[in-house]
DNA sequence: GCTGGCACTCTGTCCGTGCGAGTGCCAGTG
DNA sequence: CACTGGCACTCGCACGGACAGAGTGCCAGC
């Protein structure tokens, strides 16, 4: 049907129309600004149909149309093409992030510069626990009866926890103490570490049983710990440019940003394929978050996702290029931790 | 003379009275409201010469008075009064950074106490590097010709670099480099760090010289870096609540916290004494922050001071409790870390 | 030196009006 | 049957005048 596919582009028009000027868009100029080849009136009847299933609608009874929830979905979903990023902008993505030079280097330039590109709230999720592997474990004595345990991960991520001992214990304990662990752990995966806890309480040295117990407690702790993934969180003040979508205050969005764990939920259910994830208003399904989507991808080196990252906005956003930028941007700082 | 001193007590009354209200104060409401003991009118001569004085305007002609940068000045330096902190807070800041696992979780734990008392924007610094001892340094090698260093300082905090090796190296000459560097670094200042290089290239055997060099050069590369300095921010949520002391928009004012560098520099000059300093509008000399407060202190454990904290908002805030809350949080912190 | 009174100024608000944008419907046309 | 032009209708919004309220400055009196 010609006729259901002239629709489809009506509802293509007002998206990005209403997007592009923040107005309701009418009949009138969405026949001018688009080459749809009808009048006013057609579109208008088309407009009628839309609203009807719940596309689009109109905020008062005399203004133009814009888009619901559903109506951004089939956008996203249907309507709109990949858009490539300039030359310009991926030169730029890799001048920024040449030259980090740590873990945390690397998530704040990539957080800053996602929220460049888009223009818009950019959040980057820390290299998750689980999927990474040991790299190293160093233990510092800092107390008769204190260590400070130092997990280094593959990814180049680094934890620290502080362990209080059954027994005092002196340098020797600790270098064997170190070795024991090192020995133990060194390149598997986090997920597995604890179940290799039995095996290392068989094999230490007696003298050392009680520590080694103390300190892979803490060790099993700090893996499991879920809260523990960390976001990094940039470009807030683009939030104010679009304080006119929000009506009310900004004040929600801007704790659910600090509460992390909302939006820690929403970045790191990452899809398996790879693919880029939009979440649109209400599909959010958290309050604060229902007048803004999120745009999210995973990242990681080769087939790994180590994270998710991803960028929060109005859900008046253009999302082509959005989702453009989150891709992009996945793939570089992916590359770019393989190479650390 | 009671006459200037009574000028004082109007001074303060407006101060008060207009931090919480926010709507500009008038002659009738302050004898109402306060025991000054005058009418109206007389209130209103001393208004017109504190207003002659720069310490309070009217915005406009048939409004009632505002205290300016100035008079906000004078309120904090010779009318308020310190206000100690309820038991519940005293309680409520123990228990907010008790259980705390390690130095990020305390930052942390301290930025969103320091929110949640003032309602304002809080800002702490990591401990600076210049003032932190070494405690340990640690290195891994992550590939043939690539290492990367771990610094622990004596405050918890962990830095990390990567650094490129000038030839491909074992497991025996890493082994051999940490045991060299630790022998050679471990408890000094690391402001002392780079003078001890020249003795360390000396004492090194030949066949490490080379690796030596690099690797000590990346360290003291770490240590000098001044823009390494982290900040920690929280409680932007609660500028939102008063947006309406920043006419016009929240913008410059989150990109300024966003953009670290300036906040830094006005957190990071404390006060060798330990006192709380207050920065009025424009007294912080920078654009953004013109219709900001600042209140910061140093903390630290016993005399050195290791880092700024402090809180940012309206310059219509309540001085003498944020005074008390900065201060407060301050100690428990130093304390902790001193244990830690 | 303080007070009460008074005239004046200015802002914020409320209300009524007119304009413009946009719609829905309908009759007409290829 | 789908599309078009015309037309009446509905609202939101910007404009402007009137008004009440708050606050001031000044002045004469105590």
């Amino acid at each position: 049907m010609a006729h259901d596919e002239r629709r489809l582009q009506v509802l293509r028009a007002i998206v990005q129309d209403y997007v592009s000027t923040n107005d309701p868009v009418g009949s009138k100029a969405l026949a001018e600004r688009h080459d749809l080849g009808v009048s006013p009136a057609t579109i208008r009847n088309d407009m009628a149909v839309l609203e009807e299933q719940g596309y689009i609608t109109q905020p008062h009874t005399s203004a133009g149309r814009v888009p619901t929830d559903k109506g951004y979905r089939l956008f996203v979903d249907r309507l709109s093409a990949v858009k490539p990023l300039s030359v310009a902008e991926r030169r730029a993505i890799e001048r920024f992030l040449d030259g980090a030079l740590d873990l945390h280097d690397i998530l704040s330039r990539t957080v800053r510069l996602l929220a460049q590109l888009t223009h818009h709230v950019a959040v980057v999720q820390y290299p998750t626990l689980s999927r990474s592997a040991v790299r190293h474990l160093e233990v510092v004595q800092v107390a008769a009866a204190r260590l400070l345990l130092v997990l280094i991960t593959d990814t180049g991520r680094v934890e620290q926890r502080l362990v209080d001992c059954p027994v005092d214990c002196d340098g020797d304990d600790v270098a064997e103490l170190r070795a024991l662990l090192n020995q133990t752990f060194a390149g598997t995966r986090l997920t597995d570490a604890a179940g290799r806890v039995p095996d290392l309480l068989d094999t230490a040295p007696p003298h050392l049983r009680r520590l080694v117990a103390a300190v892979s407690a803490a060790l099993v702790e700090t893996l499991v710990e879920p809260g523990e993934d960390r976001l990094v969180v940039g470009g807030t003040a683009n939030l104010a440019r679009v304080a006119v979508d929000f009506p009310g205050s900004l004040r929600p969005l801007l704790e659910a940003l600090e509460e992390q764990v909302v939006v820690l939920r929403l970045i790191s259910e990452v899809d398996a394929g790879g693919a880029v994830l939009v979440r649109i208003g209400e599909e959010n399904a958290h309050e604060a978050l229902s007048g803004a989507s999120v745009v999210s991808v995973g990242y990681g080196s080769g087939d790994r996702a180590l994270g998710g990252l991803g960028i929060v906005g109005p859900t008046r956003m253009d999302y082509p290029t959005n989702m453009a930028a989150v891709r992009a941007v996945a793939r570089y700082v992916g590359q770019i931790l393989a190479e650390s």
